[in-house]
DNA sequence: CCGGATCCGAATCGATACTG
DNA sequence: CAGTATCGATTCGGATCCGG
């Protein structure tokens, strides 16, 4: 399966070799969200062809990265080993966040790759400050439950059939909604803290569906990633 | 370069639209030690095409990650935004780390990569209880200096031309060296806790060059790595 | 319809040779 | 030393096909 090692007794070599082929992280990343089926994961990653989603899925689970889920039918989720890979997952996702600029023509925008980075984004620090707080979030034509609770974070899709748990905490969530929102690609300025809340919401980047507007800054605190470096600091 | 994008707006496939073609982070993690010409990058990556070599090089530089460095003659170095990644490549390394088993035929370990090894396996809270130590260790046919200074540590080839500022540091550091030892793949269980200092040198995981036997213990907890997770913890 | 397997042209990778 | 050029071997991407 990795016919092509590069060779090296070295733990990044090492996980590159089992991670690092294209596409393969991206996997990973949806799967950190929850167990998915075949269909599922083809349907968040529309650019990956079948052949390569299927050859992913072998390599991933010959790797010990992946296997079957049990429960769900036809379902696939991360081994114990797999799901060590959030580390992973978070560091890049804060990486690139710097360098992601306006979306490209054809980009999307996914359910699983958003709650991904409220994981990646969520303070947990500032989180203690304000332990509970519960957003509906509209990004694209994806709609995130957002729920802060005692400090503790989970995201729930708005729409969709999730497993009765998640179900549990959704409702739950939904009859307390603090804020509801709908943004497009400027919420990554609210995340960075480059744009207030009051500013976001004047610059129509940030259109408040439902409730206290100034809840949009305790969001932004909830939720913080760093804004790209300017290219001057370089040294 | 990048003609084929993952197409999604996200900070992780926005990551890995910059650095995740195959042999890149391992340029990266390379150029993390320290700026490097396109040679020594060569030496580091044995089995790197040198056409893809000269392909990533262009696209690092495209993608804001690495430049070419002003001072070394024909060498590059990573941007500001590029030293960023180091998050990336340690937690990758650490992931990577649990599924190296032995080495295969024909793995090198090369300076740079075992010098990452060590920054990604160093312990700050360990090495404040021992806030100074200095080691010179042989693996294969790699020699480092690594050494423990009020509790920041810094890595040196032991043979070789290095910068002045790094000359004086190893030229200092070999002045008081606490223990000399050669090890095999083996060090990885000192460095997971899995063998302890008399251990790895009765079964002759390690060999002691020089110094206080009892340092080997003190090695192992100020550079320390889990263990791989037994397939049985699964769930 | 879901969960893939198969086929094929296009792009990339890997090995080697060659050049300023 | 620092790459470019070339070319066969792989892999990737897109589409289609098939069994349950």
């Amino acid at each position: 399966m990795a016919g092509r090692s590069y060779g090296q007794y070295c733990g990044v070599a090492s996980a590159l070799d089992l991670v690092g082929e294209r596409w393969a992280l991206l996997i990973v990343r949806d799967l950190l969200v929850g167990p998915r089926r075949y269909s599922d994961l083809q349907a968040g990653l529309p650019r990956i062809p079948t052949n390569i989603l299927s050859a992913r899925l072998k390599e991933l689970q010959a790797g010990g990265v992946v296997r079957r889920a049990p429960v769900v039918r036809g379902g696939y989720e991360l081994t114990a080993y797999g799901r060590e890979l959030e580390d992973v997952v978070l560091a890049l996702g804060r990486w690139g966040f710097k360098s992601m600029g306006e979306p490209q023509d054809g980009d999307v925008v996914t359910s699983d790759s958003l709650t991904m980075a409220f994981r990646t984004a969520f303070v947990p620090d500032a989180a203690r400050r304000h332990p509970d707080a519960t957003y509906v979030v509209h990004v694209g034509d994806v709609s995130l439950v957002v729920r802060v609770e005692r400090g503790r974070l989970a995201v729930v899709p708005l729409n969709g059939a999730v497993p009765a748990a998640l179900a549990a905490v959704r409702d739950d969530a939904l009859a307390h909604v603090d804020l509801e929102f709908a943004a497009g690609p400027g919420i990554r300025d609210v995340i960075s803290g480059e744009l207030s809340g009051a500013e976001a919401i004047e610059r129509d980047v940030v259109h408040i569906v439902h409730g206290d507007p100034d809840m949009l800054d305790r969001f932004g605190q909830t939720f913080h990633l760093e804004p790209a470096v300017p290219p001057s600091s370089d040294r």
